[in-house]
DNA sequence: TATCCGTGGGA
DNA sequence: TTCCCAAGGAT
């Protein structure tokens, strides 16, 4: 297919491509529940949720709608405690950022007297919060002019201009944050931002753009645009294996909390090494991903004597009803499910 | 600058 | 099934 090649970029003619792009927008934009309000709250919470996972999965599955009911306000998250902010991130990953959420809102309360900054340093500076979320709440929360540059406006950008440059590279992220600034229009920098986004869900998406329909399409330089943008090389993945212990005992089950790092307060199925316990039998397995690793998740069955020696390292015994109420992983979560089920089947 | 941090939607 | 990768930030 061909796509015509404009003769002019959007910085030939910033005010005409500003009016196409804010015209879309106001016809089409989407209605998503963090743009129905300004509370800068909400929008925070929204932004953080939205760091490297999709719209379809914090709105589906109601994410962002039980945080808020769970947590309303900056009082009520900075109060929260860990087990209970877990709960209510719990599939989402990155559990880190729910920390850092609640650190943001722990110094909205001593930095600034409750009252969420306006200035960029401010924001920048709450945890968890860098250049593109800090550009988000204050273009979308107080409509100020920050540009924003994330995945969306990056492709989008890469196409306009044709550049094929890795994003990742720190000479043409660069290049895209000086040009999301200079494009911005700063009289409407909400509806600017939230379309430059948008147009990269939707007709300059990933892969096979749209671009018969895109309202900016006389602006873009791109011969290709579903070449770019062009972004380094990935990391390998690394196939490991994952040997946990079912140990039951009477409406029990040994369950470990993890320590520092990864998946930080969250319970496990307790994992031990290989040669210890893959001789017994095998309950369940599966396949999940985390980082830049794909693990082979063994689960075999323990007799009771097995767990003796364990209890020391921070594992417990939980009640089986108590399941639902703790923080789990989800493929740990599942494969409980699956050991449970068949157990009962066999009763 | 490179690596770590999760999960699941969709092609 | 496999693969890419999604409203990034911290270290």
């Amino acid at each position: 297919m061909l796509k015509p090649i404009a003769r002019q970029t959007p910085k030939d003619a910033p005010d005409a491509f500003r009016v196409a792009l804010r015209d879309w927008f106001e016809r089409n934009g989407r209605d998503y529940p963090w743009r129905r309000t300004r509370d800068p709250y909400a929008v925070l919470v929204s932004e953080v949720m939205l760091q490297q996972t999709q719209i379809a999965t914090v709105l589906g599955r109601g994410f962002y709608d039980r945080f808020l009911q769970k947590f309303p306000d900056v009082p009520t998250l900075a109060a929260a405690e860990d087990d209970e902010l877990l709960k209510t991130w719990e599939g989402l990953g990155y559990y880190r950022r729910a920390r850092m959420l609640r650190e943001s809102a722990r110094a909205v309360l001593s930095r600034h007297g409750g009252r969420f900054p306006e200035d960029y340093t401010a924001i920048l500076d709450l945890p968890g919060v860098g250049r593109y979320t800090a550009g988000a709440l204050l273009s979308f929360a107080f409509d100020r002019p920050a540009p924003i540059v994330d995945g969306n406006v990056a492709r989008v950008l890469s196409r306009l201009f044709d550049r094929e440059d890795p994003i990742d590279a720190g000479p043409m992220q660069k290049w895209l944050w000086e040009t999301a600034d200079a494009l911005l229009d700063r009289e409407h920098p909400r509806v600017f931002n939230s379309a430059l986004m948008e147009l990269g869900q939707t007709h300059c998406r990933p892969g096979v753009p749209d671009c018969l329909s895109c309202p900016v399409s006389s602006f873009c330089k791109a011969p290709e645009p579903s070449l770019l943008p062009v972004k380094a090389k990935r990391q390998a993945i690394e196939e490991i294996d994952e040997h946990t212990a079912c140990v039951l005992q009477e409406g029990r089950i040994l369950l470990s909390r993890q320590g520092r790092g990864r998946r930080e307060g969250m319970w496990r199925l307790p994992v031990r090494e290989k040669a210890l316990i893959s001789g017994l039998p095998l309950l369940h397995r599966r396949k999940y991903g985390i980082t830049k690793y794909r693990v082979t998740l063994h689960v075999h069955a323990c007799p009771e004597s097995h767990a003796a020696a364990s209890l020391a390292g921070g594992e417990e015994w939980i009640d089986l009803d108590r399941l639902d109420s703790l923080v789990i992983p989800p493929a740990d979560r599942a494969a409980l499910s699956a050991v449970l089920l068949d157990r009962e089947e066999i009763a």
